[in-house]
DNA sequence: ACCTTTTCTCAGCCTTTTCTCAGGCCGTGA
DNA sequence: TCACGGCCTGAGAAAAGGCTGAGAAAAGGT
């Protein structure tokens, strides 16, 4: 996944006591280009927020010294214009989570796909305005293909296709990297839950599925690279 | 949900002694556009106020050192043009709140849906002709069908369709996102109480309320985005 | 206090989606 | 040209998501 430049300056603080999932995550948003920080408790988010200056906060809900949601009113009551997405189990808190994604605030249950967090977490920027200069239409494009985000629709040629959301999920994956090679195990990283542990050959499954949707027009656009994984390109580009 | 450029320039003053609640609205009003300042007591709203000149005040009944009406008698009394929004618990006060709500004024018993807040406290803003600017003749428009604000009535095709209060929030609430895929708990967030602990199913059950009524006529307006939410569209945007 | 409307829950049913698997195809290197 | 490993895809089982009717509970009106 490259670091496209547009995420630059904009500053992240993950907040979660589990080191994995916020190694996992904070690995995930420098690789964007995201400028990372992490805490683990809510009074070191508070601290390292205080300096660092976030623009957005991933914030776990369940922490060891506090919840996440007095951490987020603190963080609220300094006056920063801040955007939260939220991270919880799926165990019935998501319900509680729900009253407090009013404003651009978002969340996620936990296990989320890291491709979901990054679309969500820029959805959420642009929505806080912080991200103005990203001033994409919340669309997407390879050649004659186009993915809109806020519709959830999809169109080649301007027709429109009908997509699962896995479907979506990757395809937008795809797009993001147009053009790049990006292995079956990167797809299955950033597009499946991080708790997967199923086959790698779904990801063939389903980028069939994606070609019998988008590539019966022409010309093809998913290339697969033998031993390496797929790619996004018009033929010219050969 | 938009941001509205519209709002800007509205000053709102939020009191209220609860964190969690001034919070909760002062969030929603800054991200529809308001500017927004905080209050926790009667004492402190006034100083707030003479500075910060808000057009309208959304302003708890019960206060730790003095109560609502008096706030509001003091703030009129220095010549402000300002409109107020009481917030009341349910709790038998309502009546008197009602009566003391003269000229502009309105009032809502928490807990409240933040939908509704924000709509009656631009109709308030409108009234006491803060507002006057904003002539968007209080109908929402979508293919044949309107919503008037004002009047509480739904028409498709010119016909009047009657609507729970439930149903037209939500009706509004899709309106206002036309086009947009809104998630069930965007929904559950925007029009149900802040407090609802309900299943998000209940989304679904209104969902089906609203097409009985206002997709029986063609074509349907109100599309289901499996695994995302629902969308308002036109089939020709097909 | 009674009746009506509205809100909310729940369960059954149906559709779509996800995932696994296996047989066959194809490119590559020996 | 053959054999092998990687890849493709159809079939189908299992799971998830969504729709709606029925009815209980709550709210509202008279």
């Amino acid at each position: 996944m490259p670091k496209s430049s547009e995420n630059t300056n904009y500053r992240i603080l993950v907040v979660d006591d589990e080191s994995s999932i916020s190694d996992l995550i904070s690995t995930s948003l420098r690789f964007v280009g995201f400028e990372v920080r992490t805490a683990a408790t809510g009074s070191e988010a508070l601290t390292v927020a205080e300096e660092f200056k976030p623009h957005a906060v991933v914030l776990d809900v369940m922490l060891p010294d506090s919840d996440g949601f007095e951490v987020c009113r603190q963080l609220r009551s300094e006056g920063l214009n801040i955007g939260v997405l939220f991270l919880t189990a799926k165990d019935g808190m998501e319900d509680k989570v729900a009253g407090l994604t009013i404003g651009g605030d978002d969340y996620m249950t936990k296990p989320f796909s890291l491709e979901e967090l990054v679309a969500r977490l820029r959805a959420l920027l642009r929505r806080i305005g912080v991200a103005e200069i990203n001033t994409d239409d919340e669309k997407i494009r390879f050649a004659d293909l186009e993915l809109n985000e806020a519709t959830h629709e999809v169109r080649r040629g301007g027709i429109l296709l009908e997509m699962s959301p896995t479907e979506f999920q990757l395809l937008r994956y795809l797009l993001i990297n147009a053009d790049r090679v990006v292995s079956k195990s990167q797809i299955l990283d950033h597009v499946w839950q991080y708790d997967f542990r199923g086959d790698a050959g779904i990801v063939e499954t389903y980028i069939s599925y994606l070609r019998k949707k988008i590539d019966i027009f022409d010309p093809p656009l998913i290339h697969t690279v033998r031993g390496v994984g797929y790619r996004l390109r018009l033929p010219a580009a050969k």
